[in-house]
DNA sequence: GTCTATACTCTGATAGAC
DNA sequence: GTCTATCAGAGTATAGAC
């Protein structure tokens, strides 16, 4: 999720407008990693920059030398989050085995939120604040992405090669039940006790169930 | 969920400790649904006195003359949630026919979350942010409900009376996807265009997909 | 019961020395 | 690049008049 992406190896004394040292870049990580942390945890307006400058092990103004502010910092994270926020869906291939594609789908899905917790978390508290930061994404790229993959999926059903299902509806619940064991975490462990892995059977389950919910 | 509660009607002079008239139990019910809007979209520390109180249409200082502190308002929120957070599991009959039993759990977790959703949005930011004010009715009570009932369901997919699936997983799924429609709520309406009711079709589609997973 | 005024703390952001 | 000092504004909470 959080493309590493690799800067186009800048010629030196030639860079434009991005010219990071190595320790910047480091600095700039440790900023990004600390701020997805208590972004993701308390939201946008609950977290503070004493405590992402304290986590990150840097002082505030120091912090603000990276980031030229609160907004400017949960920018960064967003943007990058939103970059690759979209590829498991994308991947759905039109071409490929119906049931297998939607199951493939499903385990991207449940991958993403297993490696990447805390961007869940932080996009959840996005779409519970009303989703103010990510509306233009969410109204336009995710949302042509999902209508144009529905397509595909209505026209699976329509042909028989699956069972018939709201291709909506079965989208939002491959969403809903695989960011679920992410963003909800805390919760699982409480109930089947700390130390067990929140994820654990989770990709057995939803195997099963998308298998015997799409089966012709 | 918020139960109306009517109190115990005391006698006229002899009231012990809630006095209460009927002008500050509207006042009460005012800032607890102005909060209630407020913490359930900003989370406890992303909201403020100030928008709470103008969403009530009361005075920061009248606020405080009914709560002593935002967090005693936040804690009467909690309080009133988790009464009957458990309800709808808890009516699962053991003695029931296993597969309309779960199907009605599912109902019953759905309607709430259509009637309700401002507290699950309120319960999904606890757990978000790590469930530190709820940690204790996770861990016990509803750790304890939750155990209880997988077994009812453990037994009954034993006996060949649905198909054999894991029970928690089981219960983590429905609370995943009735819960997606409120919490969620924002994206959904983005996606399906606004004035678009998130729960249309639903219900439809969750009652399917468990009957399909559960059949024997 | 409700308001104005205010005390005091926290938070985001800047200035300026090193 | 990093720090100490500091400011202005927001935020919780209280005092006290009405």
């Amino acid at each position: 999720m959080p493309a590493p992406r690799t800067p186009p190896a800048e010629k030196p004394g030639t860079q434009a407008r991005a010219p990071r040292s190595r320790i910047q870049q480091r600095n700039r990580e440790l900023i990004l990693d600390a701020a997805l942390e208590v972004f993701s945890t308390h939201g946008f307006r609950g977290a503070t920059l004493d405590q992402i400058a304290a986590q990150a092990g840097l002082s505030k103004p120091n912090l603000l030398y990276y980031f030229d502010s609160k907004d400017t910092v949960h920018r960064a994270l967003l943007t990058r989050l939103l970059d690759s926020w979209l590829d498991p869906l994308r991947k759905l291939d039109p071409m490929g085995e119906p049931q297998a594609e939607i199951l493939s789908y499903m385990r991207r899905k449940l991958d993403m939120s297993r490696a990447y917790p805390r961007e869940s978390r932080l996009f959840a508290n996005e779409i519970l604040q009303g989703a103010p930061r990510i509306e233009a994404f969410i109204s336009n790229d995710l949302r042509a992405l999902v209508d144009e993959k529905a397509q595909v999926i209505a026209g699976w059903a329509g042909a028989g090669r699956i069972a018939p299902v709201d291709p909506h509806h079965l989208i939002f619940s491959i969403w809903a039940l695989t960011q679920h064991y992410a963003d909800f975490a805390a919760q699982i462990g409480m109930i089947r006790g700390e130390g067990h892995d929140p994820f654990s059977g989770a990709g057995d389950f939803l195997d099963h169930l998308y298998a015997r919910l799409l089966a012709p």
